[in-house]
DNA sequence: TCAGCTCCCACGTTTGAAGCGC
DNA sequence: AGCGCTTCAAACGTGGGAGCTG
């Protein structure tokens, strides 16, 4: 069924997709092997596909409560953790080099806003913010490293300063966004940039998030206080909420506890409104009605993914498998609430904002591969630049031939990756973000685990078979994409683009980059050179 | 007027240096 | 001198609230 339509909004690239029904997802094990599709083997490793390589998502059932809820992250100036955070097992072929790296791109083009309880869309997004790349500061490592631990990227931080010179990746508050994992094989015997570069991305949708600077829903408050170690400050102790251990303490001194209480509650009146059910009480058991606040149901009750209950559809379900522009603002709810943003983002033509959003692309970026000397175990960041000239990132051919990208280079990543399936609406907002050859279909496929170790609270999935072209609706619990061992210079403007031969430079995978100039700490900060003017925009 | 942002605060966790004993 | 353990303080991360801004 899924594997139909995943191969009618594919290209011919994609070798076979694995059937990933939504029982597989929910099933009382959370794994997905997305595996068991051996493709294009390496030339360099024919037996050692990366498309075989399992990722699992640590903490996947935290991970879920904040999905359904509505994950918000914040983001500040000086650059927010991530809570939960990423963390993932991966299995590899223990001597292979890999690289994990992690992106974050905008899941639609819609700003929202928290109005009556829900995530409602506010208007369109905001230009959005340079591409840039975490990369897991121990890679490279041979698959044996990563998989002797949870590999995390707890370190990942957010920021909203567009400015921003430690490295975080730069989001747009209030804005939806989806992380995703990328892992590329470093093997000194697999060029990057050559037609041998192999790469996986990893797609959890309960990852997904809307990017805040200070939350919206209580609930999520809660969750974050509950599970969040270092918020711990603000759990209440038996007798309840925190804030009033605190107020007590200091602002009302004199004041019982009740009557701070009563007090609080008084004064977050606002708050009771948003959050009748008991969503005070701060267990989230009590919020389970939550979607249903003011007793409407979310917009798709029955839907499989509990986000989409908060996020709400930017997009006619029926385009599910239209990988063409829509542009439809109809969705713009007007609920009363204040419509920021929406006159302004009027300003300037749709056309014009989606050509000149080069942002949603996280670009082409170049990065020196540490050598063995370069042991800095900190993470480093890829900055997004958008590039004035050149062309689309899309064609790779033309990227390699640019001199101002004179190092090994990143293509783009698409954003507004797919991330469902029929009749689930949290979707992505258009493939015509992406250039041309820049849609990574991201495949879903039923789930193994990975035998080492315990996985009680991990969700498995593997990589998925070779795709290129057009988005693919995974299903709501994450999806996984790979690039077959082989790819067209054409197909990696999509890869997560760590390294790019130049022309007739036969393997430099991890060439001293920047060329010049000294690294920024902590934090490694290499520019992308994004480019936009090669995106493929086509109206459906 | 108000939604969103910034700054500052108190609190808890993490981390690493210092001290101590074996 | 080396090792392991404990202690402690600084650094770090957290959400909340006040105030500012557009």
């Amino acid at each position: 069924m899924l594997q139909e339509k995943v191969s009618a909004v594919t290209d011919g690239c994609m070798s076979r997709v694995q059937d990933a029904s939504q029982p597989d997802l929910l099933s009382e094990e959370p794994r997905l092997d997305l595996s068991t599709a051996p493709t294009i083997p390496s030339a360099s490793e024919p037996n050692q596909n990366i498309e075989n390589i399992k990722v699992v998502l640590h903490e996947r059932e935290l991970w879920k409560k904040f999905h359904e809820a509505g994950t918000e992250m914040i983001i500040t100036k000086a650059g927010r953790r991530m809570f939960p955070s990423y963390k993932n097992l991966t299995g590899m072929n223990p001597k292979t080099k890999y690289i994990l790296l992690i992106d974050v791109v905008a899941a639609d083009d819609h700003r929202y806003k928290f109005c009556d309880n829900k995530w409602m869309v506010a208007g369109k997004a905001e230009p959005a913010m340079p591409g840039r790349l975490y990369v897991h500061p121990d890679s490279p490592a041979a698959g044996a490293h990563w998989m002797r631990q949870l590999v995390s990227f707890q370190k990942l931080k957010l920021t909203n300063n567009h400015l921003d010179p430690f490295g975080h990746i730069i989001l747009n508050s209030m804005h939806k966004y989806q992380p995703r994992l990328h892992i590329v094989k470093a093997d000194e015997n697999n060029a990057f940039g050559s037609k041998n570069t192999a790469y996986c991305t990893h797609v959890f949708q309960e990852t997904a998030f809307i990017s805040v600077t200070s939350y919206q829903n209580h609930k999520i408050t809660q969750l974050k206080i509950e599970n969040n170690p270092f918020a711990k400050g603000f759990r209440g102790s038996e007798e309840g909420d925190p804030r009033v251990s605190r107020l007590q303490g200091k602002e009302y001194p004199g004041m019982s506890k009740n009557s701070v209480r009563q007090r609080l509650i008084s004064s977050h009146s606002h708050l009771a409104g948003k959050l009748a059910g008991g969503v005070l009480t701060g267990h989230p058991q009590v919020l389970s009605s939550y979607q249903y606040e003011a007793g409407v149901p979310s917009a798709n009750p029955d839907s499989q993914d509990p986000i989409s209950s908060h996020f709400p559809p930017s997009r006619d379900p029926g385009l599910l498998y239209h990988c063409f522009k829509h542009r439809d603002n109809s969705r713009h709810l007007d609920l009363g609430c204040k419509r920021s943003y929406l006159e302004t983002s009027s300003a300037v033509s749709e056309e014009h904002y989606f050509r000149s959003a080069p942002s949603y692309e996280s670009s082409l970026l170049s990065r020196s591969y540490r050598n063995e000397a370069f042991s800095a175990r900190d993470a480093c960041m890829y900055g997004g630049m958008e590039t004035e000239s050149g062309s689309g990132a899309g064609d790779l051919s033309d990227v390699n031939n640019s001199s101002a990208i004179n190092c090994n280079m990143w293509a783009t990543m698409q954003p507004y990756a797919r991330y469902t399936v029929e009749g689930v609406p949290y979707q992505p907002f258009t493939a015509h973000y992406a250039s041309t050859a820049t849609v990574t279909p991201v495949v879903p496929h039923p789930a193994s685990t990975m035998a080492p170790r315990p996985q009680s609270d991990l969700g498995v999935y593997n990589s998925a078979s070779v795709q290129r072209g057009l988005p693919v609706i995974p299903p709501p619990s994450s999806s996984s994409s790979c690039s077959p061992a082989t790819l067209a210079s054409r197909d990696r403007s999509d890869l997560p683009a760590l390294y790019q031969s130049k022309p007739g430079s036969p393997l430099r995978p991890f060439s001293a980059y920047p060329p010049q100039g000294p690294v920024r700490d902590p934090s490694l900060q290499y520019q992308v050179g994004l480019n936009s003017t090669g995106t493929h925009w086509t109206d459906s």
